[in-house]
DNA sequence: CTTGCTGCAAAGGTTTTGCATTGTT
DNA sequence: AACAATGCAAAACCTTTGCAGCAAG
């Protein structure tokens, strides 16, 4: 096994984009992320953008909500679980009681090795049902 | 409210896409039930497959397992859960233990009107890890 | 005959990637 | 000085869509 043994550097984007996430709950896409950190870095990219949150995302500091229109980011790793709008496409926190009563958590698969699970709730969100 | 009042029409496309599913537990991807369905229908064009494919969707006949990569379409409705390799992509069943405890489905949100759930179960799969 | 459905092909949107350059360590 | 990371732009990918012709009811 050739663990990638590369050393990291910290640089601006990666510390304005984690920083970003971490003060929103609004979990984002790639693109919006783009738009809020070029605020701030006005020369980043979205190649940029898209490699550093899916870096974040290797290592489990973040976490993606994929939905059907395309992938929505999340620093927060603590239990819980979303609800995605099937109109506007937004993406919300709600609380995963069922992390609670431990089934999921200890939930073993004969197809495969669990690393982690991500319960996701749809319908319509109250903006969206006026 | 002007629900589409349109009456639907019964096609070999259709007919030959949901028997696909329905025959298979292999979760194919839009891309393969095309590859699939078009052995038996040589000039059904991707374009139907994905538009037949999401009315069924709409009309909660089948449902769509969105992953990183693209989306994976399951005929069987009935309360399980999914395991998706984050190596290969593939997409398993697994037994939702937890809907037995009710917790998910009697879930209210604050944020919305809640419709159904997916749970997710992410890792290898046995054949990634050799 | 009406009009929903299809095939075709083009377009749309998201995400990835090659490469020269920049900037951390 | 090494080489990881970035910016840029093109490309890759998946999915949607406009439209003319076809076909189910």
């Amino acid at each position: 096994m050739a663990t990638s043994l590369k050393k990291e550097r910290m640089t601006a984007q990666k510390s304005f984009i984690f920083g970003y996430l971490k003060s929103v709950k609004s979990h984002p896409s790639a693109e919006i992320v783009y738009k809020e950190v070029k605020k701030k870095l006005p020369n980043i990219s979205q190649g940029t953008v898209y490699r550093v949150l899916n870096n974040f995302k290797e290592k489990g500091e973040i976490q993606a909500i994929d939905t059907k229109d395309n992938a929505h980011f999340d620093a927060d790793i603590s239990d819980h679980a979303h609800f995605i709008c099937e109109e506007c496409g937004k993406v919300f926190d709600v609380i995963d009681e069922c992390s609670k009563c431990g089934i999921l958590k200890n939930k073993k698969a004969k197809v495969g090795k669990i690393k982690h699970y991500k319960i996701n709730f749809y319908g319509s969100c109250k903006n969206c049902r006026k």
